[in-house]
DNA sequence: ATATCCGAGATTTTT
DNA sequence: TCTCGGATAT
């Protein structure tokens, strides 16, 4: 490594990167140039004359392991260090010891959905009433339970609650399935490895002599399988480095065990420890912000954070009226910036808790013109058409793949029905065969009548028709599928406007296909190497959402904070920062769960260069209901002398007919209170003139009445009024509403309380949904 | 066998 | 608000 290399490197970076042989714990705060220490080390290695084959980098992400490869490959071009997931990284070796662990190497992943379906088919066998426990509790546990290497044998032991009793006796049955249709789910990847270097001493010292130098990247993340097969390839040669931030841990609820990187010290006694405590990235302001915030964590390892950058703009905390408000002031803030060229779109990122919050950004973003890039929800390969395409390809690379089977079966439609379909299962398990085996033997299925039989062996030939082309260019396969099944004409014929843009998105795959051909040529007679089909559908079942996210595009960046791990954007909005989105409502029982929200929030805040301000908005509509809202407790963690709060002077009145129990109300009023003072006694307070336009917007584009928070307590009294029973009213009943007048009740749903009536008005407001419990609504006939 | 309607239920974060 | 499953109608 050249002298000028190392020399833009601090003392503490430098430390690590010349450290050779032997266990390496970096603990890295935020913003202190991690990537770049294992960059540059694996230069150093390289430079010492370290064979790249011998290196390998495992991230989290596959986002993580294209930067650090782009990275590598800047620094020592042409060398073949390999970077990868450990997800991948599990797949490809699986794909070599399948035999070890059962498989087949031409083995398929399930991704959620897939693994959903069998264990839902587990469950019909199994005779199991789902309505007890649901498949996504089920699954959980399975998948914990993978997470923490307890076999399916092992669970046998641990019989303590009724899930228990219940996992017990799906977990096995659902290895089973999985293993007679030559598939593994997401955990099963690492899990199978984990075990294949446990239970294999001549696989594990072969590979750990391959493997000489590992580095792990966010081992704070890591679970308990993950680390098994870290500490597996290191013990003959513990060249192990590992870089992560306890304070960022973020993925305990998917089994990361904080302990791994707590007591790495202890697993491997002489290991050297270099801390990076230099910020780079934030302001001294935002990182107080961050720093003062975790220090409410208990259990972590101390850090002293610093920067020697600006002092920075103070944080701001803005409360708004409704999230359209927030929404709405976020976008006037950005457009102004971009417009007057103080800034571009890309400097700006968006941060929320879940998903479901982007939407009114997305709609305020687009009402001012501001581009944007959303990292989230229907991701490419989970939509419909491209599923059960991708079904065909998965069926043609493992003919055992019963979910693909059940897919694609009747897709498009054969006349194959639930019945046929459930008489062809029956005789697959009593006979041990796959689906499609099941299928071309199908004639010998008593119970099958002749029309079922000639529909299942047209399939049949169908299939062997495309399984010639098993070996072929992935898109030649596709186009062969796309002809001969008949998927795209049906798609052609169809009304739906929707399955038009269908067809674009198949056409999307057949390019992506076309450019992973060019980049895996098909190689000729060397059985060593997957078929590209094959290689083609490992790929796109491990290619996650966040992957799509683009750092070069010019638009601004909505993310979830867990997606934005690892990530910078000189200005971020962190919005809804309340009390059961931030902190999570399923958080809120345990105290280890709660610290974790508090990373994740300290996660989001250190993402921000410069600029930073949070937000809540009095109002929130969720799942379709209005809701008060309480401040967030981390809220009140903050140093508020760091920070710029916008005073809350309005807040408004939800209108009559969602009006909130009274039992609500009363919290909210002291919550509202508390942050209200917390609020006053604030450093530097800021008045309506500089909140741009929440207050002034809501006042004039929309007809919601201001008052304060002393005359919402005045007014509460005054507005109890006698009410009716929700139980009192019944479908077609005649009701009247004194601002809508008479209607008639067109649907009921819930009950108690949270009992919904679906009114339909004879005067122009139309159909209307009540909250029975809290509206003015009256039966008409008393 | 398939289409359609309805209600109920559920919704964190990712490989 | 949206998605799924079940029941009913075609």
């Amino acid at each position: 490594m050249t002298n000028q290399l190392l020399e833009s490197l601090t003392p503490a970076q430098r430390e690590a990167v010349e450290h050779f042989d032997g266990p390496l714990l970096i603990l890295a705060g935020p913003g202190s140039g991690k990537t770049r220490v294992i960059t540059h080390r694996i230069t150093n290695l390289l430079d010492h004359q370290v064979p790249a084959r011998q290196i390998l980098a495992l991230t989290f992400t596959n986002k993580a392991a294209d930067e650090m490869r782009r990275r590598v490959e800047q620094l020592a071009p042409g060398q073949p260090v390999w970077t990868s997931t450990f997800h991948r990284f599990c797949a490809r070796l699986l794909r070599q010891y399948a035999a070890q662990v059962g498989l087949a190497e031409n083995y398929t992943i399930y991704d959620t959905s897939d693994q959903r379906s069998a264990l839902k088919r587990v469950l019909g066998v199994l005779n199991i009433d789902s309505t007890l426990f649901t498949p996504e509790r089920i699954a959980g546990a399975i998948s914990s339970a993978k997470n923490n290497l307890v076999t399916a044998d092992d669970y046998l032991q641990r019989r303590s609650g009724a899930l228990d009793a219940v996992v017990a006796r799906v977990y096995p049955a659902y290895q089973q399935m999985l293993l007679a249709s030559n598939a593994v789910d997401f955990d099963d990847l690492l899990m199978h490895v984990a075990r294949l270097l446990r239970e294999s001493p001549d696989t594990r010292a072969t590979l750990d002599a391959r493997y000489r130098y590992i580095m792990v990247d966010e081992y704070q993340d890591t679970n308990l399988a993950q680390y098994a097969i870290v500490r597996g390839l290191s013990i003959d040669h513990p060249n192990l480095a590992v870089t992560g931030d306890p304070d960022q841990s973020i993925y305990g609820w998917r089994g990361a065990n904080l302990g791994n990187i707590l007591d790495f010290e202890h697993d491997f006694p002489q290991v050297k420890i270099v801390k990076l405590e230099r910020n780079y990235r934030s302001t001294k302001r935002i990182l107080r912000v961050a720093d003062t915030l975790i220090g409410h964590n208990l259990r972590r390892k101390q850090k002293q954070l610093f920067t020697e950058n600006d002092e920075g703009q103070p944080v701001s905390l803005i409360q708004y009226l409704t999230q359209q408000d927030e929404a709405e002031a976020i976008a006037v803030r950005i457009a102004a910036d971009v417009h007057t060229g103080k800034r571009r779109a890309r400097d700006f990122a968006i941060f929320y808790r879940v998903n479901a919050l982007s939407r009114a950004l997305e709609f305020a973003l687009r009402e001012h013109g501001v581009p944007y890039q959303m990292v989230n929800g229907l991701e490419f390969y989970q939509r419909k058409e491209i599923k059960d395409v991708l079904g065909y390809l998965r069926l043609i690379n493992n003919p055992r793949d019963d979910v693909a089977f059940q897919r694609i079966i009747n897709n498009p439609p054969r006349k194959i029905g639930k019945v046929t379909l459930q008489r062809l299962n029956d005789h697959a398990l009593r006979h041990h065969t796959s689906l499609l085996d099941a299928a071309g033997e199908s004639r010998l299925i008593e119970s099958l009548n002749q029309r079922a039989t000639a529909q299942l062996m047209k399939f049949v030939s169908l299939y062997n028709r495309l399984a010639h082309f098993a070996a072929s260019p992935v898109e030649e396969i596709l186009g062969h599928v796309l002809l001969e099944s008949g998927y795209r004409q049906h798609l052609k014929d169809s009304e739906d406007d929707a399955d038009q843009d269908r067809l674009a998105n198949i056409e999307e795959l057949l390019t992506a296909a076309r450019q992973f051909d060019e980049l895996h040529p098909t190689v000729t007679e060397s059985s060593q190497s997957a078929s590209p089909l094959e290689a083609f559908l490992e790929q796109t079942s491990l290619v996650a959402d966040t992957d799509a996210w683009d750092s070069d595009i010019d638009r601004v960046t909505l993310m979830t904070m867990h997606a934005a791990k690892g990530l910078e954007f000189p200005v971020i909005f962190i919005i809804a920062m309340e009390e059961g989105l931030l902190p999570h409502e399923r958080s809120r029982q345990a105290m280890k769960d709660l610290e974790e929200e508090r990373r994740l929030l300290f996660v989001g805040i250190t993402r921000a260069q410069q600029e930073l301000q949070l937000s809540l908005a009095r109002n929130r509509e969720f799942r379709g209901l209005r809701r008060l809202t309480v401040p967030s407790q981390f809220l009140m963690e903050l140093p508020r002398e760091e920070m710029r709060i916008v005073e809350p002077k309005w807040i408004s009145v939800p209108s009559e007919d969602e009006s909130l129990d009274d039992a609500e109300m009363d919290d909210d009023a002291d919550a509202f209170d508390e942050l209200s003072e917390f609020f006053h006694s604030s450093g530097s307070s800021a008045t309506e003139a500089d909140l741009p336009s929440s207050a002034s917007c809501a006042d004039s584009s929309r007809a919601v009445s201001l008052i304060t928070a002393a005359d919402l307590r005045e007014k509460k009294p005054a507005d109890e009024k006698p009410r009716v029973s929700p139980e009192a009213f019944s479908l077609s009943m005649l009701v009247k509403h004194p601002e809508f007048g008479l209607g008639k009740v067109t649907a009921l749903s819930g009950s108690g309380h949270r009992r919904q009536a679906t009114v339909l008005f004879a005067s122009a407001a139309g159909e209307r949904r009540f909250v029975l419990a809290h509206s003015e609504l009256r039966p008409a006939l008393e």
